[in-house]
RNA sequence: GGCCCGUUCGUCUAACGGUUAGGACAUGCGGUUUUCAUCCGUAAAAUAGGGGUUCGAUUCCCCUACGGGCUACCA
């Protein structure tokens, strides 16, 4: 088998959604499982729709996801240019080869004309008219005009688009991996435009002259393509490249996790949880869109997450690195019917992979959100800090807000804990606990607990007799990690201060 | 409306003719824990409906229903 060559082909109208991101993801699987390339392509034959700042974002989205690419805009290649509107002057000699070998014709109607001629196919009862075989012939083209007047108009430079000539009654099958045999009979198809009067091709052509010319061999996309999947096999048919045509794979959907249809790019915000890989914001109306980068998600977890939206191993094995994915993928596994975006999954997904993470590392995102919030703190002391918050966190975010009070003495205690621990004769055991721990020379956590375990005994209490008082003495909540733990990492003198304060204020 | 694709617990899915229909998330209930979280255990939860084919259908075929996609000189 020929090297397999697979490529994302993105138009860059807007950023990329989830998605999209997940197609990118299974190319790039697809490829490294086969030793291939990963090929990025720039789809922008529709200048009208043409988003500034589009093309960067998905570069900068996909380099965060872990997604390299082998050849493409950035780093270039033996195929290029990798940018459509770079490719322009490639497209019309095909297109005219068509006409010239009759698959092709060119057609002269404005928009009105178009309309027209729906408004007019609608009042007569057809529901969807299309360009076709029977009304085209009442159309300006050339299959129904004189060769005088076809040439007549070309000389007098009148704008023209490229329609297919789709044929009488033909049965087009393709076999995708996916989907198995896909037949679809030509009547239901109509004369699409494959090349406008703007001097760029439409998707279809430029799609299949560059899946040809970049020697792709696997097509993998998303399902919305499937219909038009028989018109590219047609085109590859006319063009003469039927032995070269790549493989088709098309992908199911994703869809919202509410109601039904499929995720889109507006559903995000309205839902609560990120559509994009990473936070854009509109150039027009500076509208910001939220991002799992900028939402504290680890980007392996997003992947992992996004990996199962549509395939799974076969196996009850879940956490997998990026190299895994890469061995384990393959498009026989890979479903047929859409998925619901989980976010409880996602969630889940991220605090996996928080907690196999360790104290160092996670400390330098801590790191981070320390100092937006003015706080300075030693790297070894919120490497401890993260160690001992990880396990009750999503994210890096939680570990600040759930854990202030590592870093200053509380300012408020809890009310419940104060009104259902915080006896009368509670500050006197403090004060009396506070004087033993006063006396401690060793302060880990382990001697602080026999200490405080000592102190139970003698006074004949039991542990929540006066641990909660503890608690909400050092940290002002009732709940949290082991308090042994919390008060040594602290250190003896801010333990015996907090609880001065704490005598001091609660009463 | 037409064409195409799809349909297993609430959700993601496993089982590629023979299983008590399995796992994970979420949920309920226990246990562990000073507490919350974790962790452990446990429960409830599905083959859309109807016909075939077969000794036997989640699995193959047909019909219906439902869902999705497409139906632009957008991709």
């Amino acid at each position: 088998m020929s090297e397999v060559r697979v490529r994302f082909a993105p138009s860059p109208t807007g950023p990329l959604h989830i998605g999209g991101v997940r197609t990118a993801l299974y190319n790039y699987l697809f490829a490294k499982n086969k030793g291939g390339k990963m090929i990025l392509r720039i789809e922008d034959t529709d200048q009208t729709r043409f988003v500034p700042g589009a093309e960067e974002y998905l570069i900068d989205a996909l380099k965060w996801c872990g997604i390299e690419l082998d050849e493409s805009v950035v780093d270039g290649g033996e195929y290029g240019p990798y940018k459509q509107s770079e490719r322009k002057a490639m497209y019309l000699p095909y297109a005219e080869q068509l006409v010239k070998d009759g698959f092709a014709y060119y057609a002269f109607d404005t928009s009105e004309e178009l309309t027209a001629m729906r408004e007019r196919m609608k009042a007569a009862g057809v529901p969807s008219p299309q360009y076709n075989s029977v009304t085209r012939t009442t159309m300006q083209n050339s299959l129904a005009l004189s060769e005088d007047e076809v040439q007549k108009r070309l000389d007098a430079g009148d704008p023209y688009a490229i329609r297919i000539k789709m044929p009488r009654n033909e049965e087009v099958r393709l076999n995708d991996i996916i989907r198995g045999w896909v037949l679809v009979n030509t009547n239901n198809m109509d004369d699409k435009v494959i090349f406008k009067s703007d001097g760029m091709p439409t998707y279809h052509l430029a799609n299949v002259v560059d899946d040809y010319t970049m020697k792709i061999s696997h097509v993998i996309r998303g399902e919305e393509w499937l219909p038009s999947a028989p018109l590219h096999v047609l085109l590859y048919k006319y063009l003469g490249w039927e032995n070269a045509m790549p493989e088709f794979a098309h992908l199911p959907l994703i869809l919202k996790p509410d109601g039904n249809g499929k995720l889109s790019k507006r559903d995000g915000d309205r839902l609560g949880f990120p559509v994009f890989p990473t936070q854009w914001t509109n150039p027009e109306t500076k509208e910001t869109s939220s991002g799992y980068r900028e939402g504290g998600y680890i980007k392996e977890a997003f992947i992992n997450m996004l990996s199962f939206l549509g395939w799974n191993p076969g196996t009850t094995q879940e956490i997998f690195s990026m190299q895994e994915l890469i061995e384990a993928f393959s498009l026989d596994r890979v479903g047929k019917a859409g998925a619901k975006f989980d976010f409880d999954k996602t969630r889940w997904f991220n605090q996996q992979y928080l907690r196999a993470k360790s104290g160092e590392v996670l400390a330098q995102d801590l790191q981070v959100i320390l100092k937006e919030n003015g706080v300075e703190a030693d790297d070894k002391f919120v490497a401890t800090v993260c160690e001992q918050l990880k396990e009750r966190a999503t994210f890096v975010k939680d570990m600040w807000e759930e854990g202030k009070y590592y870093f200053s003495a509380p300012t408020s205690y809890d009310e419940k804990t104060i009104r259902k621990k915080w006896k009368e004769d509670t500050p006197k055991y403090v004060l009396e606990l506070k004087d033993r721990l006063a006396g401690l020379s060793d302060f880990s956590s382990e001697n602080i607990e026999i200490e405080f375990k000592k102190y139970l005994e003698e006074n004949e209490l039991g542990m929540g007799k006066l641990l909660p008082a503890f608690r909400v003495s050092l940290t002002g909540l009732g709940m949290g990690p082991s308090l042994f733990d919390i008060a040594s990492l602290l250190g003896k003198e801010e333990t015996i201060n907090r609880m001065e304060i704490a005598l001091e204020k609660i009463n």
